[in-house]
DNA sequence: CCTGCTCCATACATAACTGTATGGTTGTAT
DNA sequence: ATACAACCATACAGTTATGTATGGAGCAGG
């Protein structure tokens, strides 16, 4: 087993640093330190910090969002609630420190903004599925995953499950 | 008229930075060179940076939500309403910067976290000024306050004035 | 008018980074 | 075995920040 890194060695690390200590923390000195490796090897691996971020930043997408949205069945019954469950129980730390860095920094805010677009869309396939009133979707859609990302902001108060099922209740009109 | 700074002038213009350029700009040494004098005049009215992170904090939070609190009568029948309406149409850049800080250091993160109880307390209370049934209470405050922040990161994204209407109607179970 | 308080500039020491250059080590395919 | 590619350490130059020390400038009241 070597111990030598590779490229997605550093994009792991780089994910559980951003959960955890966010994304200020996304240095190659600091990382490197906690690697005990020296910066030489970033250096190889990665053009400099922006090349790193940006892929750092694919990665997550790829390993969250993508996954998610292809695996669920949209027809499915219960698939709005399934996800709704899942979201909303989910460890939302990474999501709550890529949404600090979209606010800090510009060009990953753009393409959190579109990723958001996609989510919501998606959501809303959701919704039409169960027969909702074509008005009405995009609201409950919007607010919905709102309600999902200031959860994740929040992240020392959970609803409790049956309350959970409330909202989705809410959300269906029922 | 004298164009040496007050502590107050300090205040008034990181609140200023910190809403356009986020908590990461807000350094003595950036906000001295904005501001035309040296970082002597910072460290004059404040001992460290620590010290007027807080001062700053502070200062945001009584010129805003304790504001609000106290003006808003609870009893009144429109006041879920207003305050709905005002807090889903203001600019929300501000908000938005500080959950970002919040997210990335954990004294603003545990300051924002008791701002967060008091603010959904006061909605409890709206909703319980509207009839709404006990048990309903906690989930629904809590949902419109997760919306609300939510809304704050996603900025672009607006709710048209009627459906904000109806989010309030489906809050209240009308 | 001069004493003291408020406010600021400048200079210094230190820290935490970035990115580059160069050379060394380890693994692997032939 | 050797050659080449992949990986890493070290040293350097540069940048952006913090905090302190010290010496002023400007305005107030006695």
């Amino acid at each position: 087993m070597s111990d030598r890194l590779r490229g997605k060695d550093w994009l792991s690390f780089g994910l559980k640093t951003l959960g955890e200590e966010g994304f200020t923390a996304l240095k190659a000195d600091r990382m490197a330190r906690a690697l005990n490796v020296s910066r030489g090897s970033f250096y190889w691996h990665f053009k400099n910090l922006r090349h790193f971020h940006e892929a750092l930043l694919d990665h997550w997408k790829t390993t969250t969002t993508d996954i998610i949205i292809d695996d669920i069945d949209t027809r499915s019954d219960t698939a709005l609630r399934t996800l709704i469950g899942e979201a909303f129980n989910a460890d939302r730390k990474l999501e709550r420190a890529i949404r600090a860095w979209a606010t800090e920094t510009e060009w990953v805010g753009e393409r959190v903004a579109s990723l958001d677009k996609r989510r919501i869309t998606f959501i809303e396939k959701l919704l039409e599925a169960q027969g909702i009133a074509q008005n009405a979707i995009p609201v409950r859609a919007t607010v919905l995953y709102w309600a999902y990302l200031g959860g994740a902001l929040v992240q020392h108060t959970r609803l409790p499950d049956g309350q959970l099922d409330a909202l989705v209740d809410m959300m269906l009109g029922k």
